[in-house]
DNA sequence: ATATTTTTTTAGACTAATCTAAACTTTTAT
DNA sequence: ATAAAAGTTTAGATTAGTCTAAAAAAATAT
């Protein structure tokens, strides 16, 4: 059974290898989880020695097929906890992320598969981030940075790239939430900022970082 | 802050010493928390510098008004997490304490209030044990244990005192719960077993041991 | 191509929580 | 009242996770 720790390490490799695709170097990891770069070549070692990371000194790790796993239920939990601290206890997904960081190290393979039955089994977070399934399946839907669209077509909101609590506060500010409605009116040449109509009745100008940061279909 | 395991010595002095009322020695707290008393005495140690227990050397402990409130905390918070468990997630009153030990430390005060409004301010967890308000107070119910009942009164399952699992399950294999109306029909002299009605349908028998740990309303 | 900079690893130390074994108190039993 | 037993504390070691400082390797820049 992994630690505490182990599954944080874990989980921050996971994400910044792209879902384990490509490999991540010892000083990326250790600014992620605010740590020092001898720290994580240390925990590097005992992932590796658990088969959870593939090390190569000096050239980073790679995930192997098992740690993924590991990964996902890590990720599984975290989103499952946040459905339920938005859609049960009334919390908005701006104050969400530090409790479900706690709420996801609980061991308890019962509680997590009854919790995911009370939510009725959802697919996404409050972000709109997907939850993998039980045995790890996730169903992502192909989705782009709203900054790369154009035109009057019909835009859906599917998730934020980076949900920082001030990002998320503003997008609720502004009206934007998952599942909203999306218009392109106006792009600004000089700094790539757009003019959007949200639910055919708002209209704002968001700027080009954030445009960058939704994630929409088209 | 408290961390993970002095929360859970704190919990276990305040049980062990009668809700803060009494002293408690080193070798009960180790037996408790299945460590030796080596330990037991350098975490003493800890926990009396920070003034949530009086501490003389070789005489025990006792728990401090701050002690006893922060001990307060952590058992709302379990039989907050077992209420929920229970209530919402559909486990039996059997399964919820291993997963209650460990959701109990979770920190935030936002989410353990989000919680007993979720559950409608419960003042009862599902073994009948009362749950400590926010501010930490408790309401009492004098409850006897049903082994010192006798006569054809109307009684009222209250409590279990010591919810084992397998105490829990014997018991609801034969019809006993919170709540449930039962009256004594007979009293066995040779072993002190009772013959109960349970709900004015149901007539069994329960041994001397078993009917010391309900406690009941008369 | 070699020197400089950056990154990574190693070595050694620290803290929290635990343990065993030995020393020391207190309690109990004669 | 004193010896034996029981309980408690101290001393010293261990493990997980962290750190700083120094050494080593890789990347980069002239």
């Amino acid at each position: 059974m992994l630690s505490y720790t182990e599954e944080n390490y874990l989980k921050a490799i996971y994400h910044l290898s792209d879902s384990g695709s490509k490999a991540v170097s010892t000083s990326e990891i250790a600014e992620t989880m605010n740590t020092k770069a001898a720290s994580v070549t240390d925990m590097i070692k005992k992932l590796s020695n658990k088969n959870l990371i593939a090390y190569e000194k000096y050239y980073g790790v790679k995930i192997t097929k098992q740690g993924r796993q590991e990964a996902l239920m890590v990720v599984r939990k975290h989103r499952l906890w946040e459905t339920f601290l938005v859609q049960k206890l009334q919390f908005s997904w701006d104050e969400v992320h530090d409790v479900a960081e706690q709420l996801e190290h609980i061991q308890s393979t019962l509680l997590i598969e009854k919790l995911d039955e009370f939510l009725e089994f959802p697919t996404v977070d409050p972000h709109g981030h997907p939850i993998p399934d039980k045995s790890g399946k996730i169903t992502e839907v192909r989705q782009v940075p709203l900054s790369d669209c154009s035109g009057k077509k019909k835009i859906i909101v599917r998730s934020v790239k980076h949900g920082s609590p001030s990002f998320l506060q503003y997008l609720s500010k502004i009206g934007v939430y998952i599942g909203a409605n999306v218009s392109i009116l106006d792009k600004v040449e000089f700094d790539g900022s757009l003019e959007i109509m949200i639910d055919s009745k708002k209209k704002v100008f968001i700027s080009r970082e954030a445009a960058q940061n939704l994630l929409v279909t088209e």
